[in-house]
DNA sequence: TGAATAGTGCTTTTT
DNA sequence: GCACTATTCA
């Protein structure tokens, strides 16, 4: 026995250990929650190395988010040390990425290619669909990408799908004939930009391994041993493209739990836990059911959701921990009270248990509903940190300056073109635009070809202003070319005048956006100055963030709540979770409400949000709550009554707290803009307010929520909320007559009143 | 051509 | 409630 040899063998319990050292033939790993089964597959690895003396660059160790593969790197390091750096392990989209750039030239792609991401695919969507005149209500680009997306993870190539009778019925039943071509011609425009979408890095690795045995074989060699986490997440390309890297050694691993399984509609297809089965008839199966994370309350509880399910594996998950408390459920008038009672209630266990506020996690289905918990949050002074939404790469002064850069280095970007070319406005208009690619298509020419004989084909202003843009590029590239990437980037910045027009813009949001900029600019320059990276260009740059979601922007290790959707706290623990917004059709969300297969993937959800629990879990729902703008009253969840009633607590606020919600007046922006404006068109009809004879500015420095004040030009009002955040504290009052504004405290002339 | 305004539709979830 | 688009007017 070598247990003795390697300490951290010994704290595995027996299921475990057969999982970590079962390493030759399929095996397939049935792990529930919290059942350490990223510490088996973290210390299966570390064995290989230590124990089996496997070189690091024979395993292949695929995840499917970032965050989990940095996480896996780091364990396996403070195991075996700083070979495990070697070890070929990401995502499945950035360890292919790598694969295909390498290849490229293969599948007739530089190995510079783009990788497009939803919106850019998105948006070339929408410019086909324009471009072939047709409805784009019907052909919405959401539904036109997913249609395209489930395709290329089936594997089903444009061509088979033109092909193909089934799908062309499919689409004319659902109204939608032209699916195919859009297909086509979407896969053909990709193609000459030189650019892949998210799937294409699965589907064309799929190519590549069937067009090139060679390559194939030099890879099936070159792995001993794949592991793949999360396998119930994966689609049919990820895991035909496994299937094929291992079929020569077949030493093929699989974590999963198909209870998690939470992205069908991503076209993960749980089906591959059963052709796993097949296709390896021989396969060692191991369960791991014994959780650790969380009291047996908890865990009873998500025993008893998941029991409502029919398709599922059999397995029993249990613990040996203590009962604990029970679950707490929070009823609410409103969406806003919803935020309030959470948040006291964080306050409250914080100051009973001593405990920091990261031990807290507030879990939702939509990211919408982050607002009502943040301004809660904020009005208690309790740190918070909001992951997900608009991450910072995706937002749109970091995406137009990308953009730039992106066509200097691939000037057939056409996506990233039609993003800058008239940006800042150089007189460029759509009119033109299309001409330009009209031409390209026409020519069967270059897009860059083209712009550099604009003359040709717009005539006079047109080609002129076009001739300037194409200066600029070139002399973009020429920068690019011989500078390191962190002055390029900041040269481009600075000449495409990107900067200036944020520069020049003073509100509130324009501040912010230039620091974004020069945020961008700094993690550049964070890129060039890393020492252990050798390619050092802005190329390389792009590459790396491409794959990139919104990942440890946050270095700075502050304590704060954490706010996310479930989707995105997979994977994840905390002492104290908070569930909300345990509605009808917001959870389950109305969209899956159609189908059995559905409603089970969200009972699934509910149970991965209930799982991440240790401690202590709450639930949460608001009998009202603000939809498109407008206040509708909600149901409870049905999955609340599919929880053991037994293990809820009904907490004496469900029934002192007063049913009716409240006749808060709610102005949005959009109403006092459409209100102001035909007020004054209609003469004037409210005045400017007469400062009282004795008004005087107060000291505001101390205004707090619910004061009374006066504005020598807005009246009388009282203050909503007071924002801290970003350069300036600024406070949200609503006046009587003018109605909701946002003022900077730092500029506001106000009277309190009273407090 | 661009800025301002009016109208619309939408919320899943992520690499 | 907001972002995006179409429309209108300069």
């Amino acid at each position: 026995m070598t247990i003795g040899e390697y300490p951290y063998l010994k704290e595995l319990n027996p299921a475990q250990l057969e999982g970590v050292m079962n390493i030759a033939g399929p095996t397939m790993i049935i792990a529930g929650s919290g059942s350490g089964k990223t510490r088996v597959l973290t210390t299966r690895i570390a064995y290989l190395m230590d124990h089996h003396q496997v070189d690091p660059f024979n395993i292949l160790a695929l995840t499917f988010t970032n965050k989990a593969s940095r996480e896996m790197r780091n364990r396996i390091e403070k195991l075996v040390g700083t070979n495990a750096r070697n070890l070929w392990m990401g995502t499945f989209h950035a360890v292919f990425a790598r694969m295909l750039r390498a290849e490229a030239s293969l599948l007739g792609y530089t190995n510079n290619f783009t990788i497009y991401d939803t919106e850019d695919s998105k948006s070339l969507i929408k410019s086909i669909v324009k471009s072939l005149n047709l409805d784009d209500k019907l052909y919405k680009a959401n539904v036109v990408y997913n249609r395209i997306s489930g395709a290329k993870n089936r594997l089903i190539s444009w061509k088979e799908y033109n092909d193909n009778p089934i799908y062309r019925d499919d689409d004319e039943v659902n109204g939608r004939p032209e699916m195919g071509r859009i297909y086509r011609i979407y896969s053909k425009r990709c193609f000459k930009a030189d650019a892949m979408d998210f799937d294409d890095l699965l589907f064309n690795t799929n190519v590549l391994f069937q067009e090139h045995l060679d390559v194939l074989n030099k890879y099936q060699h070159r792995f001993h041993y794949v592991l793949i986490d999360e396998f119930q997440d994966t689609n049919i390309s990820q895991y035909m493209i496994a299937k094929k890297l291992g079929a020569v050694r077949q030493n093929v691993c699989v974590v999963g739990d198909d209870a998690q399984s939470i992205y069908a509609f991503r076209g993960a297809d749980i089906q591959n836990i059963l052709n796993f089965e097949k296709d390896y008839p021989d396969l060692k199966l191991i369960k791991l059911e014994q959780n650790y994370r969380s009291t047996k309350n908890i865990v009873d509880a998500a025993n008893s959701l998941i029991d409502k399910n029919t398709a599922q594996l059999k397995k029993e998950v249990w613990t040996s921990n203590e009962k604990g408390e029970l679950i707490e459920l929070i009823k609410s008038a409103t969406d806003n009270e919803e935020g309030k009672l959470v948040a006291s209630s964080i306050f409250e266990t914080k100051m009973q248990h001593h405990s920091r506020n990261s031990d807290f996690a507030i879990l939702y289905r939509t990211n919408s509903q982050s607002r009502a918990m943040e301004e809660a949050l904020r009005r208690m002074n309790l740190k918070y940190r909001v992951i997900g939404g608009v991450s910072f790469y995706q937002r749109k002064e970091i995406k137009n300056l990308i953009a730039y850069i992106r066509f200097v280095i691939n000037p057939n970007d056409e996506t990233a073109l039609r993003r800058i070319i008239n940006l800042p406005k150089r007189g460029i208009g759509p009119g033109t635009i299309e001409k330009l690619f009209v031409a390209a298509e026409e020519q069967g020419a270059d897009i860059w070809e083209i712009l550099c004989h604009a003359q040709e084909v717009v005539g006079g202003r047109g080609a002129n202003q076009i001739e300037e843009f194409v200066n600029i590029i070139k002399g973009f590239k020429v920068v690019v070319d011989n500078k390191d990437g962190y002055e390029a980037a900041s040269f481009i910045a600075k000449n495409s005048g990107l900067l200036k027009e944020l520069y020049d813009d003073k509100t509130i949001e324009g501040l912010s956006r230039f620091e974004n900029v020069q945020e961008l600019l700094n993690a550049i320059k964070e890129f060039v100055d890393n020492q252990e990276r050798e390619d050092k260009s802005l190329s390389s740059f792009l590459q790396d963030i491409a794959l990139l979601t919104d990942e440890d922007r946050n270095k700075n290790n502050e304590d704060t709540i954490t706010l996310m959707t479930i989707h995105m706290a997979k994977g994840l623990e905390f002492p104290y979770v908070y569930i909300v917004g345990l509605e009808e059709e917001l959870f389950p969300s109305q969209m899956m409400l159609s189908s059995r297969a559905d409603l089970e993937e969200e009972r699934r959800l509910f149970y991965v949000a209930i799982t991440r629990a240790e401690k202590k879990l709450h639930f949460s729902y608001a009998l009202n709550r603000y939809r498109y703008g407008r206040l509708k009253n909600c149901e409870p969840s049905r999955f609340l009554q599919e929880v053991d009633p037994n293990l809820i607590n009904i907490s004496r606020k469900f029934f002192s707290e007063p049913a009716a919600a409240p006749v808060e007046q709610h102005y949005t922006r959009n109403f006092i803009k459409q209100n102001l404006s035909s007020i004054q068109q209609r003469d004037q009809k409210t005045p400017t307010h007469q400062p009282s004879a004795d008004f005087k500015p107060s000291d505001i420095t101390n205004l707090i929520v619910s004061m009374k004040v006066e504005h020598p030009k807005f009246g009388f009002g009282k203050v909503q909320s007071i924002e801290e955040n970003g350069p300036g504290k600024k406070a949200n009052i609503i006046f009587d007559v003018h109605g909701e504004k946002t003022l900077l405290l730092s500029f506001a002339k106000l009277r309190i009143l009273e407090s």
